[in-house]
DNA sequence: CGAATATTTAAACACCTGTTCATATGTTTG
DNA sequence: CAAACATATGAACAGGTGTTTAAATATTCG
């Protein structure tokens, strides 16, 4: 039963859960737990973001189940919580990976001008 | 290899994608031309947004490749543009329906009821 | 306990974005 | 060509949000 039609309620979760993967830090940082469990200071080197900046969004990202918290001595880890989420993520990463795969479609006069 | 290392351009190129799918309006408009292709007056009726607002989304969901546009007569019928973008809404629409699968975490989160 | 490391929190600031209102463009029809 | 319907566009307003700086809270160790 693939069901489209979705609740308000439904379609405000859902749209919670893309606008915190809708922010480049953000996916930065969900990429980079997206192979395992890392503590927050590294997270912050191999994003280049602010230790403070990362666990703000790890914050935001914890509120909306996306990752998940373990505590270990002075260090708490992080880590995808939701198969679904490496799932759309991996997904996601082909298709800006694999621009016009399959059916390239010819002429389309849109406007891709600066983002924006 | 699942390389899940992005160039900071691929990142922000996802997260733009993310970004217009995380407004509730766009996603709902999504939803609805997700069935198949619908004009705009019919897309607003349906979504209860008026046809201006339901039309600025429309643009800019255009400029990101997530739905196409096509003419037919006076109307302009709307649909979804790519596969992995259907892929990922129904695949996230069951993660917002199935909550707390496996189980649920002790501990503390940060706030998990009152949506902000 | 006091120092050092790791993470979190709070307030302030600057920027972006969704929404509305009014108007324009395009299209079919008499 | 004018009228009516459908969609698109532009400007202005309101609200939300990411980032920084500075200080606080844990946790381990001597």
């Amino acid at each position: 039963m693939t069901s489209t039609a979705q609740t308000q309620d439904q379609i405000a979760d859902l749209a919670g859960v893309f606008h915190l993967m809708g922010d480049p830090s953000r996916l930065s940082i969900l990429m980079t737990v997206l192979t395992g469990p890392r503590p927050v200071g590294e997270i912050a080197a191999e994003t280049g973001l602010s230790p403070s900046l990362v666990s703000h969004h790890l914050r935001l990202l914890r509120g909306g189940r996306l990752v998940r918290a373990d505590r270990r001595g002075k260090q708490v880890f992080y880590a995808i919580d939701d198969a679904h989420i490496s799932s759309v993520l991996m997904d996601m990463a082909e298709h800006v990976a694999e621009p016009a795969a399959g059916g390239p479609q010819a002429g389309h006069q849109g406007g891709p001008r600066g983002s924006a």
